[in-house]
DNA sequence: TTGACTATTACGTGGCGTGATTGTTG
DNA sequence: ACAACAATCACGCCACGTAATAGTCA
């Protein structure tokens, strides 16, 4: 196993320490290792989180709370696959995914939307680059 | 010509009176006009102007600050293209519209690896929400 | 042991939300 | 004159940034 400071984790996720440290701090993240002397150890693994995170807040814009449901639905319905099916409490499993499934619908169609905006504005910066571009070039004319 | 009070505003472009408020605060849009007593009044323009706003920051998820910038190069590049050549400093303009090019060069970058991003939780969401509905019609069958 | 890293504590900032209070308008 | 808005403080909150100080490690 070998070890990762928070350094080393800021670097790969592109996230700040301070902003590793305080995912942890609010439970977005489990705690990791500590040294003999206090130091945070990380895995691959809990680099791979982050980064995953860090890709949801950015892309999706969602706040720190919505991500922390987000997180938790799609645990949840990884586990309920994993045979995770022996439970006493049926119902309220089945309505838990109901819900589960009415989030999920909803972040997709805020998605579709979003990236039509993008696309959109893309269409418009390129639009404006070309205009910026043909300014430069009528002035090297003369 | 027909005015519009803030709340008009807010509801034309999704934005909290709060917002609106606070964009003029800070010098986002300019103040308005004002009743005898006090009151902002708000044209069509104004309007558009919130939208595209609220868009850019939605959708390019651009602070404030990069918000003023970005406003501030589409403007001057269209200043430009007005037939507004006769101006005595050349060589500041040409400068200035480098920069802006290259500015935008690295919005369209950005743009497109937010896209790819986006794209990427698309496809992500949708797996997850096909498990949902699997496990959900597992359950319907006995 | 020294220099590069780390931890903790704590205060600051941006972008608003949320009253509370008072004033304006149809 | 009254309800439905509006304006202006002012404090609160989230998601960190930014020192300052002290401890850890190769």
């Amino acid at each position: 196993m070998t070890w990762l400071k928070i350094d080393d984790v800021a670097k790969q996720t592109g996230l700040t320490k301070r902003t590793v440290r305080f995912y942890e701090e609010i439970g977005l993240i489990d705690p990791p290792q500590r040294s003999e002397g206090g130091i945070r150890l990380y895995t691959q693994a809990d680099v791979e989180r982050l980064k995953k995170i860090s890709d949801a807040k950015e892309v999706l814009g969602f706040s720190l709370q919505e991500l922390q449901q987000f997180l938790k639905i799609s645990e949840s319905i990884e586990r309920h696959r994993q045979g995770y099916r022996a439970s006493p409490d049926k119902t309220g499993q089945m309505s838990e995914l109901k819900q589960m499934a009415e989030a999920l619908e909803e972040q997709l169609r805020m998605l579709k939307r979003k990236i039509d905006k993008m696309l959109g504005f893309q269409q418009e910066i390129e639009s404006l680059y070309a205009k910026a571009m043909q300014l430069l070039e009528n002035d090297r004319a003369n």
